[in-house]
DNA sequence: TGAAACAAAACGAATGTCCGTTTTGTTTGT
DNA sequence: ACAAACAAAACGGACATTCGTTTTGTTTCA
């Protein structure tokens, strides 16, 4: 994914064939795309607040400013409403996750994402994650969105790790899936911590998940630049 | 803790102190007991498969088999019922982390831990240890017996490292409870990542799970048994 | 002892509220 | 001018909780 519109993981199962397709035309869509925009970004804020399902509709409307009538011209159900939240809120995550691929240093961006994803990032932001993720669980709808990012973006760390491989900085014996799926644990451990104990010191425990990844990462001498063919050391591990 | 029916964690904030206590029948306590239990179980069933909020008193009371004017004697709401699903649920995983403490081998115990609570452990077991840390972000009465329970666990890993330092076996610079707090971060990962993604296949991350911890936990010269006073390697990191 | 009297416990239909959605007019943008 | 967009109010269904009644079990008393 580079920059712009489409999203990172195709819009298969486009969310909610309700009955009725929402009527749609009339406003340039360049105005009708920012109302939605608008729409989503106050029933992320109520959503992050209450929760999908102690959430009213009509709180959701105050906080856009706007009735009832008005949002369910542009979504024609709670359900799509949260669909929509989710598509967008993970999209955005796979496409971060994507830039892996050209960060000249795998590791340093890595903590850099933590850091971003866990101290920049405003509170309720981090909240709905969690939300997300546990309303997967149960929502057909939404864990065909989750799931469907999460499986891209285990693939782009695998591609990741499988160059890494090639360049020799890999245990051989490692399955990049498998490691893939270590990186993605870590990181969704730091989210949930994060989200469960606001308290918590991510600058301190940064700096050892970083030793720990690199662990992973680096069995081959540090210092000497990519010499292309693995020369692996005597040291184990 | 030992074994025994008091919680690890004082119930210091008393289940919802509702206006009304619940009107507590003249049973025998045991039996008293027993029937809470029983509804317990049937609405950490009904729960795991609904979540807190689209699950109804009806569907609990279908499940454990009463009404529910049988069930308000027990329970004087749907809050005090999720409390008290949560307080059970978050005292036995304390008493679990609690007996870490003795066992001989940290590493092997705590990869048995996860294997139990990723693969033995019922599929809504899991699923509804997401939806309590989920409720707990919101959920003040829950928040507060997580979070207590959570301190608990991460000051008994805590010791637990502070005990494995006396024996030399962590780096001097390593803070204990930050590596307590790294630990609960990769456990907490993988029950997110097994409720998330039914299909991991745990056995073949544990391993590298083990291997990660086991980084910072073993520095020191393998097969050298404990001589007391850290004789401390060269070979730094 | 045995059945009448009482109490505890459970039942389940009824209640009132809340909330997602629809309907009905009015306004606005093109 | 006309349909799209909107506001406001209202609808209808669902749900937590209540409460009058029934069932079950235990005590009392003759």
């Amino acid at each position: 994914m580079f920059q712009g519109e489409q999203p990172v993981v195709a819009n298969q199962a486009r969310v909610a064939q309700c009955g009725k397709p929402p009527v749609m035309p009339k406003l340039t869509p360049e105005t009708q795309h920012a109302r939605r925009e608008r729409i989503l970004d106050a029933a992320e804020r109520s959503f992050a607040r209450a929760g999908f399902h102690r959430c009213t509709m009509q709180e959701i409307c105050r906080e856009a400013g706007i009735s009832p009538g008005a949002l369910y011209v542009y979504f024609s159900s709670k359900e799509e409403l949260i669909a929509g939240i989710v598509e967008r809120d993970r999209n955005k995550l796979a496409s971060e996750l994507a830039e892996l691929k050209n960060a000249p240093d795998l590791l340093s961006a890595l903590a850099k994402l933590g850091e971003h994803y866990t101290i920049e990032e405003p509170l309720y932001k981090r909240v709905l994650c969690i939300e997300i993720g546990c309303e997967a669980t149960r929502n057909p709808a939404v864990g065909e969105i989750y799931r469907s990012v999460d499986t891209f973006c285990r693939q782009n760390f695998a591609q990741v790790f499988e160059r890494a491989r090639e360049d020799g900085k890999i245990e051989p014996q490692d399955d990049s899936r498998t490691l893939a799926e270590v990186v993605s644990l870590i990181g969704d451990g730091l989210f949930w911590r994060r989200a469960v104990n606001p308290d918590l010191d991510v600058q301190a425990i940064l700096p050892i998940i970083v030793r720990l990844v690199s662990t992973l990462l680096n069995p081959v001498e540090p210092s000497v630049q990519p010499a292309s063919k693995a020369a692996k050391t005597e040291a184990a591990v």
